[in-house]
DNA sequence: CTGAAAGCGCTAACAA
DNA sequence: TTGTTAGCGCTTTCAG
């Protein structure tokens, strides 16, 4: 069906291995053949075999990206979309292919890495994603296959290349900004405390607290994944505290909105009775009401930087692991505001 | 590096060519050297080398998926998300791979594409989105290289398989229901008119006030990326109308968002003092405030079907175009109320 | 039911 | 600078 080397090779009057060199680029060809085999390849409307030159070369040209899906709706988090766009950039730009991998449950998604990689279909992977104790991730360190992950890994850190924001400092800063107003009963909303991401961001929320000497209790911290039921009562649980409190650290701009409105609900109004921050900077969180303050983590841009990263360890596998630490800025918008009645100076 | 199909045969006692039976669960083949062949396997961890078999097969048990980006946060919205888990579902029970294209313009997304197609990584695609005088279906048509797109092709329709709901029935039911509620001057917001599925939607809305009816007006048509600058502008615009609308059809519930939250700005509440509905139902629709009455148009199935109809096509090349219509049903939620001073009977 | 052998389309020594 | 040749790992006739 398709025009093939060797067809090309016959109209321009050179050997496969010549048009194999054009394609590649190869430094030591004459411009002269060159010119002339281009040409036919035009004329002829010659596109390489993906297959064949991923076979004869080992290599695929292309990364997986492996994002989780399931019930809970994680993937409708428009984190997801907007760092594949980065990724996707990167990877256009760089030549590469996107190959997708999503399960609903772990083992599914395990199963999908497991195909991409016995298969030789992809030259590195993406994960999109970090928890603690991961079978994924315990599989690819023992295969030795070149993998970045967006996020901090569980353990062995030094081995593994990541991409991550410093979401401890980030949780802190958020905190303090909320303090600065006079909030001294911060509670703290997160998913679950199997994600790394969860974690570091409360342990900034708690040292901003230590830091200012306002206390850091059990009540006020709820870990659930919100979207479920559960999650509202959760949050309701909160609010049934003789002590309630008047400032929220949420994980996540999306879970923001769920509260916000859940606080509706309850006639509570943001930030009039109360002052949210949340985290990632989601398009969202500018157009929702109130627009939320937030700190913006530079979605695209974890992306990018992975996408860089992989690449260049796929292309040199001597590559050392790295990390990089994409910085984060705050967005005040107006989910914040004063405390009206704050028991101390601050 | 791998335990290659020579190896297997050599290991169990066979020719090459027996494994590769095993492997393609050939009929032909007894037991005994099938139990035999398959232990091997196990034991020496073989696993196929995707690329060789698809040189050999000319097929790569793989589909391209292909999404819009871009500037304008399309790709945040989370019907991309959602559809891309209904077609990752069955890819993977189908043991198909996923290959994403995406572009921030036109032209990558026709790069993307040619490059999944000449390159014979793909044994066909998906396409998320439609819009009038496309490329990427033109090329696609031209290479008679099987197809199925998400919406509703602007032409040639009879000969392309296509999944989409019926958007003009639905455009047509929501827009009854806010009649139905009292409303008469009733407004329509939506996207760019190169999409088939904002004219769709807008035909719906058109043909209900023309069975009550009620004015079809100009002014009362705002097309706009919304989330771009001069969205704000072009909605405004609508209320300073000396008759503005009291219900409002939006063509997308993040639209949707954007403008219950505009509205806020100036002191106009939803649904107090208008009635607004949209179509989607992604699953912020339900979490924010107030929860939106709208069009469900089952966007996990749409995805589902779209991979069933590629699959089925790539393995049938003579498989005919095929309609698929999703059926859709409205989520009645807070957004709309009876308009209070509607000045005739319904 | 199984084996031998010829490719699939491309790359990479090794020669020239 | 270019050609020859031997694979990459798998499938698939064609014999047997």
């Amino acid at each position: 069906m398709g025009v093939t080397i060797k067809d090309v090779a016959k109209a321009a009057g050179v050997a496969p291995s010549t048009v194999s060199r054009v394609i590649a680029d190869h430094p030591r060809i004459s411009e002269a053949t060159k010119k002339r085999v281009k040409k036919a390849m035009k004329e002829m409307g010659y596109h390489p075999n993906a297959n064949a030159r991923s076979l004869a070369n080992r290599s695929s040209q292309s990364i997986g990206v492996v994002m989780p899906s399931s019930a809970d709706k994680a993937l409708q988090n428009p984190f997801f979309p907007e760092v594949l766009r980065g990724i996707s950039g990167i990877a256009h730009k760089m030549d590469y292919s996107l190959l997708l991998a999503t399960g609903e449950t772990g083992t599914e998604m395990l199963e999908g890495v497991e195909r991409m990689v016995y298969s030789n279909r992809v030259d590195g992977i993406i994960l999109l994603y970090s928890q603690i104790d991961d079978p994924v991730i315990n599989f690819l360190l023992e295969q030795n296959f070149p993998f970045v992950i967006i996020g901090k890994p569980s353990e062995r850190i030094d081995e593994i290349t990541h991409v991550d924001n410093d979401n401890v400092s980030g949780g802190r800063e958020i905190t303090k900004h909320l303090i600065s107003l006079g909030h001294e009963r911060i509670a703290f909303i997160g998913g679950s405390t199997d994600l790394i991401v969860t974690v570091d961001r409360m342990r900034g929320y708690q040292m901003a607290l230590e830091e200012a000497g306002l206390p850091y209790l059990d009540e006020y911290r709820v870990h659930t994944e919100f979207l479920k039921s559960g999650g509202q009562q959760a949050v309701n649980e909160l609010f049934a505290l003789p002590e309630p409190p008047t400032g929220l650290v949420i994980a996540d701009d999306l879970m923001s909105i769920g509260v916000v409105n859940m606080l509706e609900e309850c006639n509570k109004r943001v930030p009039d009775d109360l002052s949210i921050v949340s985290f990632n900077n989601v398009y969202l969180s500018e157009i929702t009401r109130p627009p939320l303050t937030t700190v913006d983590i530079h979605i695209y841009e974890l992306g990018v930087q992975a996408a860089k990263c992989l690449i260049a360890k796929v292309k040199d596998k001597t590559e050392p692991a790295k990390r990089i630490i994409v910085p984060f800025d705050i967005k005040y918008r107006s989910s914040t505001k004063a405390n009206e009645a704050p028991t101390r100076n601050i």
